[in-house]
DNA sequence: CAATGCCCATACGCTGGCGTATCGTCCGAA
DNA sequence: TTCGGACGATACGCCAGCGTATGGGCATTG
């Protein structure tokens, strides 16, 4: 919204961001490097003077994606501490509420049918659930309970993110609550 | 593997087939009419005898899988009657084991940066969720729960068709029973 | 104020894909 | 046999996108 001065130059930051928003809103495969310089109204000589080309310019989308990934999923680990079931209902509230999973569907897409960030998304699944096979495990679980259960969340917070939902916040709110109960109830 | 006879000429459908098979490989942008044409040993003069032009293509392709899929859960709804707790188990075995759900990670990307791709997608998302949630109904929830439910047991589906996984069928198999049991626990 | 370096514009050749127009071939029916 | 229609090949113009080469503006530095 501010309105930029007219002589800002960009940075390679700027070039990203617009690919990741692109990336995001209409797939990988109009991720276009002319496409990106009219959005960001300059032309591709800037591009190649902060890129080598598209392919370098797809590394660092995907390594980005993967680097905040990897920071939400620490951050979270630190941020609560008390009844490990309790635990399990805010982390589930947390991933819902804060749509963190919002970029993975355009993501896995994307890794779907190119084997570089196919590498990224498995890194990420695998360290997401490292952290939610730990919390039912910390919720009394075990080992196998503990991944069945995890892998289980995981996998219906992924679906969510795939299937457009019309629910106010409230209501989903009570029904996150329920499902934490379902995924963390003792047979 | 069957060894074309020489002068096999092409129906409208071998080209369905073709861009089908390549929207679930290589993602709905690759899709192209040439590169079919490579595929199918023929020029493109074929393709536009059978189609008017790529849109044609791209609308036929939506229709033909919402046929696929609709019908797959129509037939499902008949093929089992009998304690509705079983029957549950065995529709999520027959999801999973069978994968029906594997065209769906290709098309749902399509159908986020397409709205008549969208469209049909929803379409299907309330056929399967009625279906389901009329499976938890059946089993003595009440409408909230089995909604809830449902949905549950709909999304971890469609997650899990995103990740890649490496077990044995047996392990799955006797991993698929527990999480049924997960599904359809009461309080 | 001259010079250097950062950043972008412009122009070019190349490729792949779309859609059209036209022509060739084969096959079945009369 | 001939003829018409079903099906595919060939050739064309067009455009978008990639990558390169080169030139220009503007700031900072001395």
């Amino acid at each position: 919204m501010s309105q930029n001065k007219q002589k800002q130059r960009l940075s390679r930051l700027s070039w990203l961001n617009s690919a990741f928003d692109t990336l995001f809103e209409e797939g990988i495969d109009q991720v276009r490097i002319e496409r990106l310089a009219k959005k960001l109204k300059v032309t591709k000589g800037s591009f190649y003077w902060h890129f080598k080309n598209r392919t370098e310019l797809l590394d660092a989308l995907i390594e980005h994606w993967n680097e905040e990934m990897t920071k939400t999923v620490l951050e979270n680990a630190k941020t609560f501490h008390g009844d490990p079931l309790e635990r399990i209902f805010y982390t589930l509230k947390d991933i819902i509420s804060n749509e963190r999973t919002r970029y993975d569907p355009a993501v896995r897409a994307w890794a779907n049918h190119d084997a570089r960030a196919k590498k990224y998304v498995e890194k990420v699944d695998k360290l997401r659930l490292k952290f939610l096979i730990g919390l039912f495990k910390d919720a009394g679980f075990d080992d196998e309970d503990a991944e069945v259960r995890a892998r289980m969340m995981y996998y219906y917070v992924l679906g969510e993110a795939y299937v457009t939902r019309k629910e106010t916040r409230s209501v989903r709110l009570t029904r996150i609550k329920s499902k934490a109960k379902i995924f963390t109830h003792k047979n």
